[in-house]
DNA sequence: TTGACATGTCATCTAAAAGGTGACAGTTTT
DNA sequence: AAAACTGTCACCTTTTAGATGACATGTCAA
C-alpha cells in the first residue's frame, strides 16, 4: 500500500501575500500617503515598498506594528504570511523525508 | 475614552517551543537515537540539539521535515512556533505605534 | 513657475540568525 | 575495549530583513 502524505490539505488557491492585502484593501481605505503610513509604523519607505510589491515577508516585527496600526492584531498578518509561505513551499520545496513509523503515528 | 487595544488576546499561559513537543512527547515514543534522528531529517545534530533545547526556532524548512517524518503535517509545527513567538513578542517586544482612525477601522 | 511633497525604484551596507562542520569529553551499549 | 550515542561548544558561511541614500518622475498649491 502507499504511504499516504497530505496530512492537511491546504486551501485550494494560493493564500494572498499580506502585501495584497495591503495594498489593495487598507491602503486604498486609509486615507494616507504611503510614505506617513511608513513613518508612522515606524519602518523605512523602502521597507514598505518591498512588502507591498511582495518582496518581503511580514516580520514577527512587522505584524506587531500593522497589528497596532490597523487594529486587527499582530496575528492576522503572521497568519497570513504563513499560510503563504506554507502554501508556497509545500509544492515547491523538495524536502525530501521519509514518513517515520512509531509508536504515536497516526 | 480610551483607546482600546488586544484585538486577539492570546492564550493565557505561554505557548510551548516547538522543541518541548518535540522533546518531551515525540522523542520518548520514538525509539530512535537522537543522532539518528537528525540524520533522518536531513539536519545536522547541532540543528535538531538547538532545536530540542529551544535555542533555535522551527523554520519553515524544518516544519516540512518534521511535517513529514512525524505524520502531522508542516502547519502543526510552523504554527505553533507562530503561537510561541507571539506570545513572547506581543509582552516582550516595546513596538510604539499609535492606532490610526481610519474608514475601515474595527 | 517654482518649491514642497509624493512616488517608483535601485544599489549598497549592516546586523542578525539559521544551519553546517568539527571537535571534545563523557556515557552507554554491544 | 570498541563502537555508538550524548551534551556542548567554538567557529564559519550564507542568507536576509531592514536602513540609508540617491535619482528620476509626478502632482499640486502658492
Amino acid at each position: 500500500m502507499a504511504t499516504e502524505q497530505q496530512v492537511t490539505k491546504g486551501p485550494a488557491f494560493k493564500p494572498a501575500h499580506p502585501g495584497e492585502i495591503l495594498r489593495e484593501d487598507v491602503l486604498p481605505d486609509l486615507d494616507m500617503p504611503k510614505a506617513r503610513f511608513a513613518q508612522h509604523l515606524g519602518i523605512s519607505r523602502n521597507t514598505l515598498y518591498k512588502l507591498l510589491n511582495e518582496e518581503q515577508p511580514v516580520t514577527l516585527d512587522i505584524a506587531l506594528r500593522l497589528g497596532r496600526a490597523i487594529g486587527n492584531g499582530a496575528r492576522f498578518w503572521l497568519a497570513l504570511q504563513m499560510q503563504h509561505d506554507l502554501w508556497t513551499a509545500e509544492r515547491e520545496a523538495r524536502v525530501d523525508v521519509e514518513p517515520l513509523n512509531w509508536k504515536g503515528a497516526a
